[in-house]
DNA sequence: CCCTAAATAT
DNA sequence: AATATTTAGG
């Protein structure tokens, strides 16, 4: 649609309302963009298909004000057809492809804009201004408005937009802008299109805007009523019982410091899915908007799951506090309290499958740095249980499967089972509370490579039997042993220390540079913010 | 900040 | 019903 500049004028609070199509196939990437517009009180449609969008844009009801739209290498063509079939429409390109031909021929195209990834919310926050521009080209007068009349007609859905109105009125009162006297929060520009795509913020992009083309095709549960969990995105990847990791591209696999094969001698396979679940919106900086509502859920995927796990292990259990675990997750978007929230249930859990202290203590061990909130004295310890076919439950607790089914994702079967790597019967890092340790040695494990276990010629292992955990000396010969052979993999499933770890740890120490060649070739990790 | 527990929200 | 976020209190 077209906004003319007496739209503009009588546009209260201006820009906030801004209906924007967002066409991005990568969810990772929509999510961060549509959150970071929704923060700013811009109304987010989502599309990662460009039919969708098309159809979409053809749909006047929608009265989308401006498009930001992600093209690539695969996908260039389309995305000129759209531009194409968008002229009315300011469309902004973004890629995190340096394609300076595509970017000159979008441009042509009548792109208003060409921004790379990732979008900023400072590049984000201006986009209003290309609506702002093309309404002032356009003149005062609003003839340009084909407006929609197909359905403007319905008083009906005028009454039911009003409900949701009200609600929303109430609930600004609360949170904020006393400047929102009355329910016109936010005047789009023209009357029409008010109701229909009079969204607000809060209740999101979609909701009944997006039923033509998300809705229909994937019966996908609560669709409709919950754009904001950060899958919902798009209609085409979205399949409810697909899996919600649909990991469409691959730009980012940056941030991924932690990929490290540190130990994950357990699953190798995806050791570095780079794969960056990002999740909320969250911006710590900047946040024009009061958030008013909650705050998007985050959807703790295995992969993002994993990661916490590494990093409270990386950390140790004991260590493993909010924000250090979020410094190591090193996930975009995610906030300390999402993981002290996410923390809070995992420790809950383990609580709960590792219940038995059964008067075992651990005095020497206990580190007077360390908290008590395990019940279980981990590092060293083989797991009490460690029948192959009868672990610890799994957090997310098991679906009705058979018994067989140990070791097949006991994920919510909307998640697909890649993302769950328990498929092997040691996995421990990747279920809730598992230790990451496996079982005993002479349990058989295919997919263990045989230097993981060197410790397990030596005697220790006949001390450890089921319940026994390693003894003091059996301890002190493995510290030293790695401390005198540090190219061995550690024992007993330890992982070496993070790189950032080892840095900060160096820094109050008072070190701070680290002469070449001591490293693994892994490189300095970018410091956490 | 961190931790829990309990209340809410989705 | 399960899982996340908020809130409140220490």
């Amino acid at each position: 649609m077209v906004c003319t500049a007496n739209d503009l004028l009588g546009w209260k609070d201006f820009p906030k309302g801004l209906r924007v199509l967002l066409l991005d196939e990568d969810i990772n990437s929509a999510t961060e963009i549509g959150s970071k517009l929704e923060e700013m009180d811009y109304v987010v449609s989502r599309f990662c298909s460009e039919n969708d969008a098309l159809a979409a844009i053809s749909d006047e009801s929608k009265g989308f004000h401006v498009a930001i739209v992600e093209v690539r290498e695969h996908n260039k063509d389309g995305r000129f057809k759209f531009l194409e079939s968008a002229k009315d429409l300011p469309t902004i390109m973004t890629s995190d492809e340096n394609c300076i031909s595509t970017m000159m021929k979008c441009i042509a195209l009548g792109a208003v804009e060409f921004l790379e990834k990732p979008l900023s919310e400072d590049k984000l926050k201006n986009i209003w201004q290309h609506v702002a521009h093309k309404a002032f080209k356009a003149g005062p007068k609003d003839q340009t408005q084909p407006l929609k009349s197909e359905n403007g007609s319905d008083a009906a859905s005028d009454h039911m937009k009003k409900e949701d109105i009200e609600e929303e009125f109430s609930e600004n009162q609360d949170h904020n802008d006393e400047a929102y006297i009355e329910t016109d929060k936010y005047p789009a520009p023209s009357t029409p299109q008010l109701k229909q795509g009079m969204r607000s913020v809060d209740n999101g992009d979609c909701h009944d805007q997006d039923q033509t083309n998300v809705s229909t095709q994937k019966q996908c549960v609560d669709h409709d009523g919950d754009p904001k969990f950060v899958e919902t995105t798009c209609g085409d990847l979205v399949v409810d019982s697909a899996t919600t990791i649909t990991d469409t591209n691959t730009c980012k696999s940056l941030e991924d410091g932690i990929g490290q094969p540190s130990g994950n001698e357990c699953c190798p396979d995806l050791v570095i899915d780079g794969k960056k679940r990002n999740a909320a919106s969250e911006h710590p900086n900047s946040r024009p908007a009061k958030s008013s509502r909650r705050k998007i859920k985050v959807d703790w995927t295995s992969e993002l799951h994993k990661k916490f796990v590494q990093a409270v292990e990386q950390l140790g259990v004991d260590q493993a506090i909010p924000s250090r675990i979020l410094e190591l997750m090193h996930v975009e978007g995610l906030t300390r309290h999402n993981v002290a929230s996410h923390l809070q249930k995992y420790r809950l859990q383990r609580r709960h499958i590792l219940p038995k202290d059964g008067g075992r203590k651990w005095p020497q061990t206990r580190h007077s740095t360390q908290r008590n909130y395990y019940p279980q004295k981990p590092i060293m310890a083989y797991p009490p249980y460690h029948h192959p076919n009868q672990v610890y439950p799994a957090w997310p607790p098991p679906l009705p499967v058979p018994p067989q089914m140990w070791g097949t994702p006991y994920y919510p079967a909307w998640q697909s089972s890649e993302n769950w790597m328990w498929n092997h019967p040691y996995v421990g890092a990747k279920a809730w509370g598992c230790p990451t340790v496996p079982p005993l040695p002479h349990t058989s494990f295919p997919q263990q490579s045989p230097s993981q276990f060197r410790m397990q010629s030596t005697q220790t292992m006949e001390k450890n039997s089921i319940d026994n955990y390693p003894g003091e000396e059996v301890i002190d010969k493995v510290v030293k042993e790695a401390i005198n052979k540090p190219w061995l993999p550690l024992p007993l499933g330890l992982k070496p220390p993070s790189t950032e770890s080892v840095i900060s740890e160096l820094a109050k120490q008072g070190i701070s540079t680290v002469p070449p060649g001591t490293g693994t070739g892994t490189g300095i990790i970018n410091a956490s913010r």
